[in-house]
Order: structure tokens, then C-alpha cells, then sequence
DNA sequence: CTAGGGTTAG
């Protein structure tokens, strides 16, 4: 009697995760039990697969409770399943328990441990399982392949363990086996190996909407977006089926191209796809018109979205944020809030950062509830946030208590608190920490670190310091100053008084960046008192010829020497030229 | 068992 009415439930369970209704599975399952019967095989293996992808572990471990008392521990299909379930909840010392006691394996089975090793980085271990499978005489599938890369493409050190992987499936046979290469292709984006990933791309015979994903964002680390756009024309032309994320990547590309008109045919293009409304693409959108300066269309955008989601809200606030128009971003927060959809992480940090361009920590005082009601105090990130707000808005101690609070500090906690001291005026404190953070080898000091150490010794008049600190980040830690590093040196060496260091010193620039330094050699020489209008002559045509303001500081100079003839020169040469302003973009109209 | 994406602080 049991047998016939158990089935039909198998078959709604089944059924049910096949659209993708796990909930209901679960529900299924209760109803099963409510009417007396209780699962097989076949019910554990479909309803341990609903947990799994709901990532419920208390669901998981109930339903592992009635396969031991239904004695059902030695069935391979089950068994496998739950150490899956286990993975997915991120348990994996229970999946490890689990597939310790198993009585009998399959290669599902190892697949699923070296996958659930993979998913936690733990290279080393699934290899150490790859190697005892191959030992117990099972013969890896590409499936065993595609995970033992993917979790390379995690770890630092094991690009040689994944290339060798590459080797091996090629012997096994897998060598047409796309979702390999596409992990492959994937492992060498995340290396940072772009021109390994070009080329294995390049030799691709077979390829999906996936593995355009996965070059589109190599592409776009290499900032060529516009290669992006011609390899987006092609799968166009090749009739490959695009989906969501194709678009997805496409628009992130075009954000940081930055050109409007572009943006705008995107848009086009999504809207007669018809997929302008899904949730994924809405906010990559609104970001996207947020970067290439058009707030107004941006939030056009937003408004036309009927289902908005945590995602979209966060870019439309983060958008107006970006547009400096924080005020805005503040009130379009308490909009989403009274919508009672509840904030996450990173709406909160785009929120701090409102409040820290502000500088009004009432504003981020009604803030706080938030913080607190979502459990975000005790995230890293978001602590980070809100040393920078305290920065800010001058709250110079209660930065430190949070920053002296923090059981584990990144490079961003260590920057951010760098730079609050040097923003307060405290370039000894800055320059301090940033030295006990070297002592951390663990941390490597980027560009951006780097440029608030520098703008600490301007503050600080540091000279010597700032040159030693300048070639460091140069030959010890290989970075390529860029124009802030530059233009800070420039302006520590001039107001210190050493003009013909400084002259020297932007002789040595890179010309293309060159030009930009006259306004803050310029700027620093009105304040310094080694003023000497002689010494820029010789590059006089580049000083003049690069912006108006550096006429009027010019101007400027040669008044405060009292040489009144040529500032009066300089003074008309502003007027013959006019003062011509950047060339913007125009807005363009999308939707009317 | 298995490959790709979106909002983000210093």
C-alpha cells in the first residue's frame, strides 16, 4: 500500500526541482511525512538536492536524521548527495565525515569531495583526493577536471597544479570537452594571465555565451572595452545563444568605456532583447549611465524598473554618489528603506561614503540604526567604511577606536586609517603607521596606499622622506607612479623651496603626463619663496599652452614678485584666449 | 559531481 502513493510523491518532489521550486520540494517532503509514509532512495536523493541548493544545513542535517533511522547509510546515490548537500552549506568537515564513512564510493563521490575542496580553495586537498582516487583505481572524469581547476583558479600558487590538470584531461580525452577549456580560460583571467587567456580563446573551435563571458571580462582588466564591443558584434553575427550575463558583462565594459552614446545604443540593444527588465542587467545599467556622467538617464532608468531590487537601489545610490550629489543618495536611502526592503553590505558602505563626501555625521548618525539592525558591525569592510566617514567628518579619535579595535586588518583598514591621519593634518602619525604596516609582510602596499604616504610628507614638508618613499614604491614593490604620485612630489619638492629639484625632477616625467604638473609646480610656487619666474621660461610654450589656470597663476606670480608688466601680459593672454571651457558630453534623450 | 556576471569601502 505504501509503495504506489510514495512514488507519486517522488515524482512531485522530482518534478518540483526541476522548475526550480525547492521550497516546495521541502513542503512536498513534509506532506509526504505528514501522511504517514516516509522517503526511499529516490525521495532522499531529490529532497537532499533541494536543501543543497537552498543551502538550508538545518533542513540538510533533519533529512540526514530520517536516512540513518531508515538505515539507508549505505546507499552510494544518497549518500552522495548529502556529502553535496554538505558542500554547498559550506560544511565541509561533515561532507569530509561523510565521505569518510561512506561504505562504498562512486566517482560521483569524488568528484563531489575534490569539488567541495575546490569551492573552499583548498587546493592541496583536492589534489591529495585526486591522487587517492586515481590509486583506488577510479578514472577521473572531466568533471573531476573542471573542479580541480576551479579551485586553482582560486589559490595563488597553483596555476602550474591547474595547467598540469589541462595536460591530463587532454591525455584522458577531454580535449573537446568545452566546459574544461572554459575553466582553463577562466583560471588564467583570474592569474591575471590575459595574453595565456587571449590566445587559448583564440584557439577555441568551440564556444559559448560562457566563454565570452569569461574573455569579455579579461578584456575589460585589461581596460580594452572596446574590444569587448567587437567581440560582442561577432557572437552577434554567430547567432550563439546570449543570455543575461553575456549583456551583463557587455554593460560593465561600456561603464567603464565611459562614452554615452555607446551606453545608449547598449540599451537599445538590451530593450529589443527584451531583457532591460531583468533584475541582473537593471543595475549593472544604472551604473552604467551613472560612470559615463549621465545621472539624469540613470535615474530615468531606475524609475521605469518596476521591480526594484537591493542591487538596483544601490546603484542608483551609489550613482548619484559618484555624480557628487550625495544629499540625493541620502534621500533615495530613506526611500528604500521605507519599502521595507532591507539594505546589504554594500548599500551601507555606498551609504558611509555619502555621508564621508558630506562630512555630516548627523547624517550618518541615522545611519547607525541600520548598521547595527543588519549585523554589519562587526564586517571588516564596513568598519573600513566608517574609519573613512570619521575621516571625513573630522571625528579624528572615534576612527582610531574603531580602527584599534580590529582583530584583523587588511590593506584597506590600514589605508584608510593612513590616510585619515594625514587628511587631519597628522603626517607623523600617517607616516608611522604606515611603517608598522610594512612590518606585516602579509600586506603588500598598492598605488593608492602609496599616494597617501606621499601626500603625508607634502603635508609633513618631509622631503627626504617622501623621495625614499617615492623610489621604494618604484623598485622595491613595482608600482608605476601615476599622476597624483607625480604631481604630489612636485608640490612637496616646490613649496619646500627646491625649484630646480622639481624642475629636474618633471623633466624626468613621462611627457604624456608632463603637462599636468605645471598647474601644481605652479600652485606650490605661488606659496613658496624661492619664486623665480626665470626658471619656468625655458618651458614656457608647454606651461601656457596646457590650461588657462595656469595663466592666472602665472599671473598670479609674477604680481606677487612685483614684475607688473608681465602680469599684465599673462592677464591678456587669458582674454585673447577666452576662457574656454572642457568640452562635456551633451545629454542625450533615450526613452522620448 | 561540472565552466561565466551585476551594486562596493581605502
Amino acid at each position: 500500500m505504501q509503495f504506489a502513493p510514495r512514488r507519486k510523491w517522488n515524482l512531485l518532489i522530482k518534478s518540483s526541482n526541476k522548475d526550480g521550486f525547492f521550497l516546495e520540494s521541502l513542503d512536498l517532503y513534509s506532506s509526504l511525512l505528514k501522511s504517514g509514509c516516509h522517503g526511499d532512495h529516490l525521495t532522499f536523493t531529490f529532497v537532499v538536492k533541494a536543501c543543497a541548493q537552498l543551502a538550508s544545513l538545518w533542513s540538510g542535517r533533519k533529512v540526514q536524521s530520517h536516512v540513518i533511522l531508515l538505515g539507508f547509510q549505505s546507499d552510494v546515490f544518497v549518500q552522495t548527495s548529502l556529502l553535496d548537500m554538505y558542500s554547498k552549506c559550506s560544511s565541509l568537515s561533515e561532507a569530509r565525515q561523510l565521505f569518510d564513512e561512506m561504505p562504498s564510493k562512486s566517482v560521483v563521490s569524488w568528484n563531489s569531495m575534490i569539488s567541495a575542496y575546490a569551492k573552499e580553495f583548498q587546493t592541496q586537498e583536492s589534489f591529495r583526493h585526486f591522487n587517492e582516487m586515481r590509486s583506488c583505481c577510479f578514472r577521473p572524469t572531466s568533471s573531476t577536471c573542471v573542479s580541480l581547476v576551479s579551485g586553482c583558479s582560486g589559490s595563488t600558487s597553483a596555476l602550474q597544479q591547474g595547467q598540469s590538470v589541462h595536460c591530463f584531461g587532454t591525455k584522458l580525452g577531454f580535449h573537446s570537452d568545452l566546459r574544461l577549456w572554459n575553466s582553463i580560460l577562466t583560471m588564467y583571467v583570474r592569474f591575471n594571465l590575459i595574453d595565456d587567456a587571449i590566445s587559448l580563446f583564440d584557439s577555441m573551435k568551440e564556444r559559448s555565451a560562457i566563454t565570452y563571458t569569461t574573455i569579455f571580462g579579461g578584456y575589460a582588466k585589461l581596460g580594452d572595452c572596446l574590444m569587448v564591443l567587437n567581440l560582442f558584434n561577432q557572437i552577434r553575427l554567430k547567432q550563439i545563444g546570449l543570455d543575461a550575463i553575456v549583456f551583463v558583462n557587455l554593460i560593465s565594459s561600456c561603464a567603464l568605456l565611459g562614452r554615452l552614446l555607446i551606453a545608449s545604443s547598449v540599451l537599445s540593444l538590451l530593450i529589443r532583447n527584451g531583457l532591460d527588465c531583468e533584475p541582473n542587467v537593471a543595475a549593472a545599467v544604472v551604473n552604467m549611465f551613472a560612470k559615463c556622467g549621465d545621472i539624469f538617464s540613470a535615474r530615468k532608468f531606475f524609475d521605469s524598473v518596476t521591480k526594484k531590487d537591493v542591487l538596483l537601489w544601490t546603484s542608483m545610490i551609489g550613482g548619484y554618489v559618484h555624480a557628487d550629489l550625495s544629499r540625493t543618495a541620502l534621500d533615495l536611502f530613506e526611500d528604500m528603506i521605507s519599502t521595507d526592503l532591507p539594505p546589504n553590505k554594500i548599500t551601507i558602505i555606498t551609504i558611509l561614503s555619502a555621508c564621508a563626501a558630506i562630512g555630516s555625521l548627523s547624517a550618518a548618525e541615522q545611519i547607525f540604526e541600520h548598521i547595527d539592525a543588519y549585523g554589519f558591525k562587526s564586517d571588516l569592510q564596513t568598519q573600513t567604511s566608517l574609519i573613512h566617514m570619521y575621516c571625513k567628518c573630522g571625528c579624528l579619535e572615534r576612527a582610531e577606536e574603531i580602527f584599534n579595535a580590529l582583530s584583523h586588518k587588511d590593506l584597506a583598514a590600514w589605508s584608510s586609517m593612513i590616510n585619515c591621519y594625514a587628511f587631519n593634518g597628522k603626517g607623523e602619525e600617517s607616516l608611522a603607521l604606515f611603517k608598522e604596516m610594512l612590518k606585516d609582510k602579509s600586506i603588500k602596499p598598492d598605488a593608492v596606499v602609496f599616494t597617501d604616504v606621499l601626500s603625508a610628507c607634502n603635508h609633513y614638508g618631509l622631503v627626504e622622506e617622501g623621495l625614499k618613499f617615492f623610489t621604494s614604491m618604484q623598485l622595491q614593490y613595482g608600482i608605476e607612479p601615476s599622476k597624483e604620485h607625480y604631481s604630489c612630489m612636485v608640490d612637496l619638492l616646490s613649496r619646500a623651496g627646491y625649484i630646480d629639484s622639481s624642475l629636474e625632477f618633471i623633466s624626468r616625467v613621462p611627457v604624456q603626463l608632463r603637462s599636468q604638473l605645471w598647474t601644481p609646480f605652479l600652485s606650490a610656487l605661488r606659496t613658496s619663496n624661492g619664486a623665480q619666474l626665470e626658471n619656468i621660461l625655458p618651458n614656457r610654450w608647454e606651461v601656457e599652452s596646457e590650461s588657462t589656470g595656469n595663466h592666472v597663476l602665472l599671473a598670479g606670480i609674477s604680481a606677487s614678485l612685483g614684475k607688473w608688466k608681465d602680469a599684465r601680459d599673462f592677464r591678456m593672454s587669458i582674454d585673447k584666449r577666452g576662457l574656454r571651457k572642457e568640452a562635456g558630453w551633451s545629454r542625450t534623450e533615450l526613452y522620448s
